[in-house]
RNA sequence: GCCUCUGUAGCUUAGUCGGAAAAGCAUCGCUUUCAUGAGGCGAGGAUCGGGGGUUCAAAUCCCCCUGGAGGCACCA
């Protein structure tokens, strides 16, 4: 009944570390943390990859405001992406920075590899460049013709750069995204992005003269340029699975490049352009998911410090936030990170109806020294689960595995068995246990401590989805334990 | 300005091909005693943003108005 075992490799969109990692950051971690264990869960090899972005102006220019090297500010920051993830037990089979060596080699290589295709051409560049900001700045971040920072109205300059080709993959894009109706998902970004490539692609500017920004990874063709932060950032992807190497050729294509849609031109369009050009399979499926508000208020970095995933972690817990973003939040729209709420569901549904319901089992379990197989009375039936989890349908499949919660409770109330003895209070309590150990079979990609917890109240080894139907020959279950504290 | 999405119960949302308006939370009532002051059952609560049109029939399709969110690349 299981899908044949394949590969699944998920990446993350990598942060970039000119800020500290809060909820909005975790969020999209810990979607995809849930997602690759889902994958493991049935069995399938799974790679996933994230990480941090760390070249570009604004980091050369954080660090010199704090006395740093670029390379030092980095190093600090990524660090606490990379802690604040294993506490959230988000566990990706590689941490990748831009800075790394390998991403940097890969990189250049991919890059002269479009070169050699022929589409990257040395042009000029033209723009609105403002000496305040010692950068280009674009038409729309003008007020009244002005830098709003600098209230200086920019000059138009030139300067020599390399382009990339883009526009000339604009009918082979369209024509893909036509032919892949799950390429784009949810359905409105790809409505966007569709038109909006209709509406033309220009060429773009792949490089920043090394005499204004140092911190870049050397362009390839000319010692005097640096590669543009994005060019370089996306190739990611391929240098986190040692392109072109026995890992590359084991997991690629990407099965789901998850991102903010703040990122979706670039992975939707550009990403792929420069796949095709180089000759690469595109990613099956660039999810681009909704933004986080936290109690109603945009996350902003005045608010960045309450909302410190490592703090939320040690007021409600790893798997009480885990859980919640996966049930509360509508992945592919925006949602609210509200602390009401989120309390709410760890007292009513982490607490109550789970964690109470593996304490009045066990409670009930007292008075049988073990508990022999009969059959199961509580029906399970997960195809459903399965298909909403491969369409990244993770708050609707939460909501069905968490039926058989309820299922549960509502099997104990009706069957009394506090007023069964012996063989029949036995028989319920088996269906209890066995419903019990599917369920954080089901949850284990959620709130993996609490499945694993569930296991050892229950006495037995932690199973995956394979070993679902296996049900367990006799049990020797534990002492009741509190699974959730209750939330005050 | 151009484009995309969206407005359904107090709140968060589901609603496929047009066919008797759904669910959870919150509120209120009933009920069980195994359990973490837990569990179960039930009730009230919606002019489906407003107006017009198509249709035997519209939350759903079309038009207009209006509120909200987002995208418009070389900033990451």
């Amino acid at each position: 009944m299981w899908n044949i075992m394949g590969k699944f490799y998920i990446t993350t969109a990598i942060d970039y570390v000119n800020s500290i990692p809060h909820v909005g950051h975790a969020y999209q971690k810990v979607i995809a943390d849930i997602i690759s264990r889902w994958h493991k869960n049935l069995g399938d090899d799974v790679f996933f990859l994230t990480g941090t972005d760390e070249h570009g102006q604004k980091l050369a220019d954080a660090a010199k405001d704090q006395g740093l090297t670029p390379k030092e500010l980095v190093d600090e920051n990524s660090s606490k992406f990379k802690h604040v993830w294993n506490l959230l037990n988000i566990k990706p089979n590689r941490f990748i920075r831009t800075t790394d060596k390998d991403h940097i080699k890969t990189a250049q290589e991919l890059t002269m590899k479009i070169y050699k295709k022929g589409d990257i051409y040395k042009g000029t560049y033209k723009g609105l460049y403002c000496k305040g900001c010692e950068a280009y700045i674009t038409e729309k971040d003008l007020v009244d013709g002005k830098c709003p920072h600098h209230n200086k109205v920019p000059e138009i300059l030139e300067e020599e750069s390399y382009f990339f080709r883009l526009g000339k993959y604009k009918d082979r894009l369209l024509k893909h995204i036509k032919e892949n109706e799950e390429f784009i998902q949810p359905k409105a970004r790809r409505n966007e992005i569709i038109n909006r490539i209709k509406e033309g692609l220009n060429d773009l500017n792949i490089t920043r003269l090394k005499s204004s920004l140092e911190w870049g990874i050397p362009f390839p063709l000319n010692e005097n340029y640096v590669t543009y932060v994005w060019w370089e950032a996306l190739i990611n992807y391929l240098s986190g699975i040692e392109y072109p190497k026995e890992t590359f050729k084991r997991y690629w294509p990407a099965d789901i490049h998850l991102l903010g849609k703040d990122n979706g031109w670039f992975h939707a369009v550009i990403w792929p352009a420069m796949l095709f050009s180089a000759d690469i399979k595109p990613p099956k499926t660039v999810y681009i998911h909704g933004f986080l508000t936290f109690n109603k208020q945009k996350i902003s970095k005045s608010l960045g410090n309450s909302i410190s995933p490592v703090k939320l972690a040690e007021k409600y817990s790893v798997d009480g936030i885990r859980y919640f973003l996966a049930r509360e939040v509508m992945f592919y729209d925006d949602g609210d990170f509200s602390e009401e709420s989120l309390k709410n569901r760890i007292n009513n549904e982490l607490a109550n109806e789970l964690g109470n319901l593996v304490s009045r089992t066990l409670s009930l379990c007292k008075k049988l020294p073990e508990i022999k197989k009969s059959p199961v009375e509580i029906k399970f039936e997960i195809k459903n689960i399965e298909e909403l989890m491969k369409n990244y349908k993770i708050t609707e499949a939460l909501n069905e595995i968490w039926k058989y919660v309820q299922d549960t409770n509502r099997y104990i109330n009706q069957k009394e068995p506090w007023k069964l003895q012996d063989g029949e209070l036995e028989k319920v309590m088996y269906t209890c246990l066995e419903s019990i150990r599917r369920i954080s079979i089901l949850l284990w990609p959620f709130i993996p401590s609490t499945s694993e917890k569930i296991s050892s109240l229950l006495n037995i080894e932690m199973q995956d989805l394979k070993g679902f139907n296996n049900e367990i020959k006799i049990y020797k279950v534990g002492e009741p334990e509190i699974l959730f504290e209750k939330i005050i």
